[in-house]
Parts: C-alpha cells; structure tokens; sequence
DNA sequence: CCAAGCTATTGAACCTTTTGGATAAAAAAA
DNA sequence: TTTTTTTATCCAAAAGGTTCAATAGCTTGG
C-alpha cells in the first residue's frame, strides 16, 4: 500500500505537496504536477480514507438505513440519492437494519463515531435508540417516507394518515362495509400513520364496528397467516388494505390459494406502488409515493444540515397518488 | 464529540489505559474498570472509526456490491452476509453497482484505499477495472454467484452453465424446439455462463438452427422491448429461457399484455427462484440457487483471506435445483 | 530483609493525511 | 541594483486512536 510519503519521495517533493496536488492542483506548478501525477499513476497510490477522514473531519460518505435490501420500494429511492449525492460529492452505502439486526450499539456507533458525514433513515429509530439519543447530537440524521414524533428529525415524506384515509374512503366509496388493514412492517411509523388514517376514514363512516386490525409484517410467512385470520374472522370482510404492496402481494397470493377471487369476492389495496405491483393478477390498486423526488429532497436537505445550516424539526410533506387497478370493485352483492 | 483524551483526563487515567479497556478489558484492574466505564457511559463516548483504522489498519468493514438494490435476489444472500459477518466481528454495508452508475475511480477507491477489510462481489467486475487491478491487489475480494476467467478472484457460485443446460434440456425433453434466451442484467458473467449453457444444449438436440438469443437486462422496460422481439421473430419460439426472475416476471406480464398463454402458447423459465416467483400467474418454473448458503461460505472464504491464508482461485461450487411449477408444459400441438 | 517476579499503569512513538505559517525563489516595482 | 510582491514549496503540528517498552507498586521466596 503506497502512502503519500513515498509519492513524495519518488517524485523529489515534499509531501504537502503531494497533498495540494491532490486537493488544490492550481497550487502546484505545471513541472510539479507533472511529476508527481506519473508518480502517482504508476505507484497507484490512492490517499488512505481513514487517514484523510481523521485529519479533515470528512468522510465523503452518506448512510442510508433501510428496512430491507431487496425490497422493491427502496429501489428508486436510493438511486435518486445516490445521484444527488454524487452531484454533492457523496457517496452512498446502504445499511440493512432488517428486524432489529441492527442493534441499539449499532445505532449508537453509526450516529457517534464519525463513520459518516450523514445518516439518511428509511426505517424508525427504535424505542431504545431514541432514547439514548434523545440530548446529544452526533452525525446530521434525515428520515426519508417515516419520521417520529416524539423525537422529531428532519423528514421528507407523504401525507400517510391521508392516503390511508383517501384509500380507505376509496373502499368506502365502493361500497364496502367491512374492511381489515392488514399491518406492514412492526416499528414503521409510516405504517402507524397508515391505520390511524384507515380507522379515522372507517370512523367517519360510521364503521368502525366493522373494521378488523391484522398485523402483517413484510414476508411471504407474515401474508400466510394474516390471510388465515383474514378469512376466518366473524366480521368477514369484503375488503381488505394492506400496509404495504409487499404484503398485499403476498396476500393476494394466499387468497387465490384459498379460491378467494380477487377483487369480486375481496378487494385489495396496497400500499407504494412498486413496480411488481402491476405485474400480478390483477393487477394492485395502491397508492403511489413519489420515491425519487423523496430521494432526491432527503439529500438535499442532509446536505444542507451538514453544511452548517439549521433544519431541526423541517418536515417536507410531498404528494401521493391513489392508483387503481383491478385488484377493487365493488363488492359482490350477496 | 467526546475523545479518548477527554475520557481519560475525567476518569484520571492514561489514554492508553482506556483504550486497554476498550480492547483487552482483561488487562484492567476492577476499579480503574469502574472508573473509566462510568466515564464513558456519562460522556456517551464512542471512539473514532478513523483514527481507529488509521492505527490499527483494520476498518471491521466489508462492502458488499450488488448490482442492485431492490433485486429480491441478493436479499437471502446480504441475510446470511451479514449473520455471518456479525459472528466474526465484521459489519457490513451494502453498495449498488447499477447501471455503470459505479465507474472506474470508484471501484480503484473502495479496493485501494482501505475503506474496507474486504469486499464480497455479487457483480463482475467492468473489463476496465480488471485491467486496473491485474497486477495489483489491495483488500482482499471475494465473488459471489458471479466469477471471472481472465483474472480470476476466488468464488462462491453455482455451476451456471450446467444449471442452463438443464433448465433448456428440460424444455426441449417437453417437446419444444424453437427456444429463446433472454439475457439478464449485463455484463454478468453468471449470465454469459447460463446462455453458452442453452446453445451447448440446443447444440446437443441438433437445434441450433431453432435458437434465438434476445438481449434482455434488468428492468420492466428491458422486459417489454425483449417480448417484442420476441414475439416478432420468425423463428416464433414456443419456449424461453430468461436470464433470471425479475426478466422472467416481466416477460409473463408482457405476454399477458399480448394475450399469449402461458404455458399454452409460450413456456417461461426464469433464473434464481426469488421470492416473487411462486406468486406470478401461472407461478414460475425456474433455478434456485442456495444463496443463504453462497453468503455464508463466501464470507468465511473472506474472512481466512482476511487472516492472511491464500485462497487465491479459491473456487466452490454448490448445487442448484430445478424448480418447476405452472408456467411450463409441453407445448400446444399446432 | 532483599532480590525476583507479577500486575497495573504510563509515556511516547506511530498510523497517514491536511493545513497554516515560514521560507525560498522568482517576478515586479522602485 | 535593491526592495516589494507574488508564487511555489516545505516544515511541523495537528487529528484520535493503538501498542510497545518502561516504570512503579506489590507480593513471594529464600
């Protein structure tokens, strides 16, 4: 491993030099440069990261914790942030902090040890990591699609509640009675937001005696038995919305299993509108996030708060869009 | 931002005692034990992951590159990553690759400036970048489900050439002739191996004449231009084969799209077995890979290259399985 | 009671880079 | 030519840890 020292030597230079070669070219004169860049591609030297980060307090480096790698829905958002970051100097890593893997020690050295510029969150902090972090400030942190309330971070988002309730009402509108939610992933704020929003819309409508509450979760096993209870509930639902498209997916799934037919005995709605969604059949009725400009925001903003400036409790709420698809109707008179 | 200076000048240490107790707690006396830990939890100090790895030359670090996020494929691979990193003290982040997104300088940087302790590839490497590297090697690099020839890296992968050569033998002992290849994500080697898998086999039937390769990749639209070509061929194939599950999702939509049957009037075969394949309609006959077990070993083979032990063209090969379901069958007698 | 052997702690060197102040060399002004 | 300004380079001090060799304080055995 070259260090700058021997680029230093080899090219007869100090290494400061080397140093303002790299980081202020017109500082050095044109016989300099030349000098040290052959040294340089011949030696192959690239400056040591830890060395560089702990001398200029810099990593060049953005986190971005997701629920998940391999979930469908935060494709789009972290290539719209790698983008922007790039375009910031930036570059991205993903973390998974897949069912609490990712624990509070972890959290705690992500935020406090320095191992990046800034945190982009797609996930909730936990109860416990809230807590430890609840006074003391260490790495500039944005949410991007959730955010928390009683510790409130910078947060770039949908209207959850609403679209829950838009969604809700969609069913409503159809003329369905007796609708479940069937919950996504545990610890998501967004996916409290997204029942609060079903059981307001269902309480306007004067049904909340019909309304049946599953918890879900974000696998293929989650969807299985949250049909199961689904089908043998005594309220028996005509409709059911699912926290996110994930689960929907995997309900509908479980429901053609079971000879339910889709949407004439249950509608289905999901939730985020990735790019599976039109591909089942049916096809998913769900409500659209507008990920990359979510994406796109959220580095905006982490940029910004690490350049010094105070966005503390700055919330950006963006537009969603219901979808729909062939996956609702109204349901079969019976 | 508490240091280690600070921690010890509060608890009326040396700094070296303290970094005694945080690397051989062993070598502490019970009471400056106590001393030093009321300290740290007060000052909620964690040391710098910089000035750490600058010291020690180890990040604990391993970066995953994956050619995208969001691909339910490297989900079960990225699990057992990680279990298995945690076990041996390692953290993992994850990095995405699409779309030549990840150039050159990019790739030089993570291998030769000690960002990492290793790097798990689930990508080939660009032909720019092996010629970078030929001679060189920085942190230690191990492949996963991919592989190259010209310079070999040691791997964990299938036989893909086999694993294609039965999937394509399969469709022909059902009676088809006229087959397509539907090529994944590009410049995958595993992809290169799995359509000289179908020509080899085409070859052996005497239907070379009758094979048609179709340039896919990755995405819905990739999807949709390929079905074209597809479905305008005048080979007029009753069969194909897709690169792997994400094309082959798209494939069965597009065909819907266009009203072919399938299996009827067109058999699909996918690659990978993730977990959307069993939820199409018709679900998807495809290869499974043991990803859960291509994660683990991969990162046991990193962690001994770590260690120092040379597992240069290191190469293991695990068995694949042919999974059939519904979107196969003989095809309809014309 | 003293030499020898432990144990717990410390001081200082070192890892690689950036950067501000000092210096030398070259160019411009007097 | 001498003085001033500008430009290019260098020296050395950080940055925050780890670790080795040295030291101080105790215990043990003879």
């Amino acid at each position: 491993m070259t260090t700058i020292k021997e680029v230093a030597d080899l090219a007869g230079v100090s290494i400061a030099t080397v140093s303002r070669f790299l980081n202020n070219p017109d500082l050095v004169s044109n016989k300099t440069r030349q000098k040290v860049e052959k040294v340089i591609t011949q030696t192959k030297f690239v400056p040591s990261t830890s060395a560089k980060s702990l001398r200029s307090g810099k990593t060049g480096l953005i986190i971005v914790v997701i629920p998940r790698i391999g979930d469908a829905f935060y494709d789009g958002i972290i290539q719209s942030i790698s983008k922007q970051a790039k375009t910031k100097g930036y570059n991205i890593l993903v973390k998974e902090a897949l069912f609490s893997s990712f624990e509070l020690d972890d959290y705690l050295a992500m935020i406090n040890s320095k191992q990046a510029d800034g945190i982009i969150l797609c996930v909730s902090l936990p109860q416990k990591v809230r807590d430890a972090i609840k006074s003391y400030h260490g790495t500039p942190i944005v949410m991007a699609c959730e955010a928390n309330d009683d510790f409130p971070l910078p947060n770039v988002r949908i209207d959850n509640f609403l679209a829950a309730k838009e969604a809700t009402d969609y069913l409503i509108q159809l003329g369905h009675q007796r609708i479940a939610y069937i919950s996504g992933y545990d610890n998501s704020s967004a996916d409290k937001q997204r029942e609060a929003g079903f059981s307001q819309a269902m309480m306007e409508a004067g049904l909340s005696e019909k309304k049946l509450i599953i918890r879900g979760g974000s696998t293929l096993e989650d969807a299985r038995t949250a049909t199961e209870e689904l089908l043998k509930s005594p309220i028996k639902p005509t409709a059911s919305f699912c926290g996110n498209d994930e689960m929907a997916i995997g309900v509908l799934h479980e429901l053609k299993a079971n000879n339910i037919q889709v949407p004439d005995d249950m509608s289905v709605i999901g939730f985020d509108n990735i790019r599976y969604a039109e591909m089942t059949t049916p096809t998913l009725t769900t409500i659209s996030q507008p990920n990359r400009d979510i994406g796109t925001l959220t580095m905006d903003i982490l940029s910004e708060i690490i350049d010094g400036l105070d966005k503390s409790n700055h919330t950006e709420v963006l537009a969603h869009k219901l979808i729909i698809r062939q996956s609702t109707s109204t349901p079969r008179v019976s």
